[in-house]
This record gives C-alpha cells, sequence and structure tokens, in this order.
DNA sequence: TCTCAATTGTGTAATTTTTACACCATTATT
DNA sequence: AATAATGGTGTAAAAATTACACAATTGAGA
C-alpha cells in the first residue's frame, strides 16, 4: 500500500544528526534542500516515517538510502514537538545521532528533495532549517555525555588508526585539550585495543603504531554496563 | 477549535512513568483502564497530543489532570514507535518520566478512560497494557542511570527527610545496598543538604536529624554541570 | 526505673583513580 | 649531519572511593 497523500494535519519524522570525523575535525552530514520551505538551505537529512515502519527502521532508512550503510551505531536521542516547528503543519520528529566513518570515495544520495549532501564541520555552522540547529545542539550535547562514560568514539575512525588520531576526536567532540600520557594510559588500561604490527605510512615524521578495537572485548566490558538492568523485572 | 475525530492512522501520544517514594519503596503511578482495548488492564497514563499544543505541554497537562501539580520535574526519555504497538492504529508515543513526593491526602483524578489511578511497587508490577511494561523499564534505566550522576532523588522526598530515608530511596532506585557512612559523608559533601533544627517525631527510637533541600545551592552545582555546553555554538 | 530493641551518628586507614608534568626516540627532509 | 615534526614513555602527588565497628539515643515494655 503506497502512500499519497501525505497528512500534514498530523505526522511524524525522523531527523538524523551523522557524525563524523575527518582532518581532525568532527563534522556531521547535511543536505542542501531543493525546495520550499527553506530553500536552498543547509538541514540534516530526514524523512517523513512511512506508515508501516518502525521508527528505529525508520531512522535506518534515512541513512541506508543517503549513504548506502547499513547496521550504524545510531541512537535515538530527543523527540521535538513543538506547536511551530514546522511550517507546513503539525510535524513531530524523533531525532537520532549516527557515528560513521567518512569515505571520500563513497558517493552520497542526497535525494529528490535535495541538491546534494556535504559533510560540514561542527564548528562553524549556519543557520539550519526548521528547528535543525536546535536539534543539532542537543544531538551534540547527547553525544558529549555519551562519550564521557562509553568509549564509543571508534566508531568515528578508521578500522586502523593512531593513539594520537584517537585524542584528537575525544578532544574534538569533549570541546577540550587532553593530557597525552593520561589519555593513552587511560585507553589501554581498557582492554579493547589491539595493537597491530604496522605503522603508519607516508608521513614526514617518526610513524605511529596502529590500533585496531577489539570489537568482542569492547561488548563484554561494555554492555552489561549499561544495558537494561538484569536485576529488574 | 475542539477535535471531534481522532486520526489513528497516525497520531502520536504522551505516556508517563511517574515515581513515588512510600513506606521505603519506590512506586509509579498506574491507570486501570476503563474500556478495551486492554479493559481493566494496568498502564501508564497518557494521552493523545492535542492540536494545540506541544508536547512538553502535553505532559505537563497529563500530569496536572491527574494529580492537581505542576511544574514537577520531567524528563523525556525515549520515543516508542513500532508499527504496531497500538492495536487501534499507528500512534507513536513520547514517554516522560516524572518524580512527584506522594502524598495521601492528595486524590488523584483518573479521568474519563480510568476506573481508578493507583500507586504501584514498581518491584512487583504485573504486565501493562499495550507496550507499557517497557517503557516502564526503559524509564526506570534513565532514571537509575541519571540518578548516578545527579542527586535528583530528592524530589522524590517529603520537605523534610532524614539521610536514611534518602538513603533507601537511593538503594530503591539504584537497586543496591550503599554504606552508610560513606552515602552521609558523600551527600554532604555536596554541600546542598541544610541540617534543620528538628527531629523525627513518633518514632520508638533514636530519633534522626531532618534535612532539606537548599535548591538554590543545588542548582548552583548542577546546572552548569549538565545543561547545554557553553563553549560551543 | 531498668532493660531491651531499634536505629542514629560518627572517623580512619587502605585502595584506587585521577592529575600533573618533561624528555628522549624516531623518521623524513634538507 | 642537522633539523623539524611528532611518537612514545613513567613517576609522584592529590583526590576520590571503599571498607569497616561501636557508642549514643530514644520509646516501649517489664
Amino acid at each position: 500500500m503506497e502512500e499519497k497523500l501525505v497528512k500534514f494535519e498530523s505526522a511524524f519524522s525522523i531527523d538524523c544528526v551523522i557524525f563524523g570525523f575527518e582532518a581532525g575535525e568532527l563534522k556531521i552530514l547535511l543536505i542542501e534542500r531543493k525546495d520550499n520551505p527553506f530553500k536552498d538551505w543547509l538541514a540534516l537529512p530526514g524523512d517523513l516515517v512511512k506508515n508501516h515502519e518502525g521508527i528505529e527502521e525508520s531512522a535506518e532508512r534515512i541513512l541506508y538510502e543517503l549513504t548506502g550503510l547499513r547496521d550504524l551505531h545510531m541512537e535515538q536521542f530527543h523527540t521535538f514537538g513543538d506547536v511551530n516547528r514546522h511550517p507546513r503543519g503539525r510535524i513531530i520528529t524523533v531525532a537520532y545521532y549516527a557515528l560513521i566513518r567518512i569515505d571520500g570515495q563513497r558517493e552520497l544520495k542526497p535525494g529528490n528533495f535535495a541538491k546534494k549532501a556535504l559533510w560540514h564541520s561542527v564548528n562553524d555552522l549556519p543557520k539550519l532549517a526548521y528547528d535543525h540547529t536546535e536539534i543539532f545542539k542537543t544531538g551534540f550535547t547527547k553525544l558529549r555525555r555519551r562519550l564521557s562514560y562509553q568509549p564509543i568514539a571508534y566508531e568515528l575512525l578508521p578500522e586502523k588508526f593512531t593513539l594520537t588520531q584517537l585524542q584528537q576526536l575525544y578532544e574534538a567532540i569533549l570541546n577540550k585539550k587532553l593530557d597525552k600520557r593520561n589519555f593513552r594510559k587511560k585507553m589501554l588500561s581498557y582492554g579493547f585495543l589491539k595493537e597491530l604490527d604496522e605503522k603508519q605510512k607516508n608521513v614526514s615524521f617518526r610513524a605511529a603504531k596502529l590500533y585496531k578495537f577489539d570489537r568482542r572485548k569492547y561488548s563484554k566490558i561494555f554492555q552489561n554496563e549499561l544495558g537494561v538492568d538484569i536485576d529488574n523485572p
């Protein structure tokens, strides 16, 4: 059963704050809108939720259509439902953030309602369409808070990375300088970083060791620490 | 403009997990449903969001109608949107938790669709209507996680309380025993507990000192520690 | 009024975690 | 061979957390 008419009097949508990390900078993926309202503005990728899909599913679809990627780290973080947040009617939107590895080769498909999709540094964002600036800020704050108790950052790095890259990523998200020795000590103490027999290439200085995440160990440590409490009904 | 017809093909609702603390037990406020679906089942208080109200506003209204209280500590914690979560159509629901002081005197108004409202211990909840058991569990987990980094528990206690009561409340939420001396040391170190010149009455043992929260000091300590990051756009 | 039962209120030492801090090593480039 | 740039490492001080036991107070009841 295909939908023809969007019920603007009462509908729900998904908006995604998609984080990536590139050249030492934290970025988000934005689209440039083709039409009114907010023609030519930058906006968060999003769509109306279809009748046959759950909201989680819808968020995954939006991400897949845009990036071709599935099974990303995604998290619902807030729902925005002010009466006038959307000029075309009463639409509440469920916001998710996602963490993805930026890959310059990958083609982004902005979809029918956008001219293009682009990565934009979080540090000098223009005003976004609708209430998307607020949504972004909320999502960024949630990500930051989350990172301070769960080391999810590796989702943003390439498979092999140096400790300096990891530290730069933390610094970009937490927005503060960290001490190199203490940072390394801490990260290595978790035990889910695996040192590789490989070094950085093509750098004109001492090459750093490469590491990768051991997902198995990571899960063991962090799943029961954060999931639904086992002792409760 | 009054609504006559509820658009069940696509609507949103609010559900509230309302926590209270009484007789050393953590409780939530439930309603007993009058009609189908889920006639006679216990459910979380909730309602459809009206066209003219924001979701926050809607949550506040639901709480006010039920308890007569305003300005409660409320927090949106998750939105549930599985396709088949509601037997009567596609309804996604935004869930809030609230913390309130149980007052046996206060009359609860269950509303038109419920037979009654009652406080129920969180420890032996029956299966709830719809997906409300899942909503409750998620809310409880969020509350627990929040409490471990922000001492919000005082919202659940009477104005004057003993440190033992406070500890019991923490134990009920975190679901584990705490060390009395360490607990007191920690709580008092925050500096927002004010010792009163008053003691417990009507107990057949050594009466404990009463304390109250100093909201002013509390806010100073915890507002900038958790709010939106000041350094970011 | 004495005793009992129940609960309050208190401090210290050991352990763990966090913080602060500086220099030599390695590599590519010239 | 010197230089420029970054990688990689350890220790000591401070702070936070944990573990742990007993005397003091009160009302109830004999």
